[in-house]
DNA sequence: GCAAACTTCTGGTCTATACCAATCGATCGG
DNA sequence: CCGATCGATTGGTATAGACCAGAAGTTTGC
């Protein structure tokens, strides 16, 4: 049952937390403290926070510590919004960097999008963040004739509205594909957390509204920053 | 980066069960042959093993032993379809264990159907099998009023059949919620599976097809049990 | 006043070991 | 032949300590 010490211990840091949480300003105190507080050892220690990791209720910026996990962003994948307009409509503030841009070859998206394998894309790999913390890597394979300059002009705006604007394609999902994963250490080291960590793959294939493949999107979220919210039609 | 040691025993276990999992029939050996085998701790090879868990490609049955993960059943929840349709659509065997028939007050149940607090409900907790795995239990909490006899009669059967068949409720889903989640003691236990399990939370409100409220549905998914699928109408 | 160098602290990883309780297989008894 | 009993095995949990590399804070040097 639960008579684990861990678990009772997972309690014990669970109303700890609730209570401090003003105090500390969001970062836990160092395992090695809380383990002594708490009279065991940081193996015990680490197997209850691992716990609340779960949860979602805190997480680990690599080597840098335990910090209490914000609410999480509230995303409706069938609506053809950009991460920019639902992070904003919630309140919070979005932020996105380019890691990587580059033209290659990528079957996977290829294959999403209906195209031979060796089709050419312009690849664009950036992070976003929600209120200054990193919650998703994704990498955008874009097919090159639908946005011809696209990697000598892309600085980080929004992709969406840079399609509609300069090249006038209006997009649409058309399939969304996602699984729970643990990250690569690829992904984990560009999110600062721990290699393994829990995340989120989504993967999504976009077309225009005269249904022409234009992008294939692979998203890397950390398991604990979104909440998947699906409202049905029909309705009203 | 990856040169910690359990990061490369990931990989050496990877290919180890790649190449093996024929003879095993889906059960790894014991830990301690294992550790053994790779000159390293129990710690240490637990931890690559969670490693794999989180990638979906093992799981535990609690205090059982590792065994290999059968492919992750694929899910629509756009989709107005039960669970033994898409189960059985994909090649595989879906069961039904019922676990408990009560009636109870369920206040989060009454919210999502825009109920009083107070409403009553029908609640039958049951778990349900992919190939005789156990990969989810859920609580459903019916709207008395509209399946009056259910608790009598209810046997683990479809319970949209049912509703369909003898109450002639014409089910469709107006409101889904995922998220990711670490399994509850109950949970998990029910699931033979360790507290902490990762899982996947669901939950759904259930009208029919005059928008009257009919059930609120809770299910726990193991996490590497499901990939959540959506595709978009406006196509072909 | 500011950047570089250094020190301390801390999380990530690992070893070695131990105990318990649940499981499983084998043995035993009817 | 089958169910019950018993013992060996195994996973889950826990202790105690250790080392390393990265992060953070402090001091130094220009």
């Amino acid at each position: 049952m639960s008579d684990a010490y861990y678990l009772q211990l997972t309690e014990q840091l669970r109303t700890l937390i609730d209570q401090n949480a003003a105090q500390w300003e969001g970062k836990l105190p160092a395992e090695r403290s809380l383990a002594e507080r708490f009279a065991t050892t940081r193996v015990t220690l680490r197997q209850a926070l691992s716990q609340l990791e779960g949860e979602g209720l805190i997480h680990r910026s690599n080597r840098r510590g335990w910090f209490i996990s914000p609410a999480r962003l509230v995303y409706d994948p069938t609506r053809d919004a950009g991460f920019n307009d639902y992070v904003r409509a919630q309140g919070r503030q979005p932020r996105t960097a380019v890691l990587k841009l580059e033209a290659r070859v990528h079957p996977p998206a290829a294959r999403a999008l209906g195209l031979p394998d060796d089709q050419p894309f312009h690849h664009i790999r950036r992070r976003r963040y929600v209120d200054d913390r990193a919650v998703l890597v994704e990498s955008l394979w874009v097919v090159p004739e639908r946005a011809p300059e696209l990697l000598e002009i892309y600085a980080g705006q929004s992709l969406w509205g840079l399609l509609r604007e300069r090249w006038g394609h209006f997009l649409a999902n058309r399939s969304i594909r996602m699984v729970s994963e643990a990250l690569s250490p690829m992904d984990a080291e560009e999110l600062l957390v721990a290699p393994g960590t829990a995340g989120l793959n989504i993967n999504r294939a976009i077309l225009d509204d005269q249904q022409r493949p234009i992008e294939y999107d692979e998203e890397h979220w950390l398991h604990d920053s979104l909440c998947i919210s699906v409202e049905l039609s029909g309705q009203q």
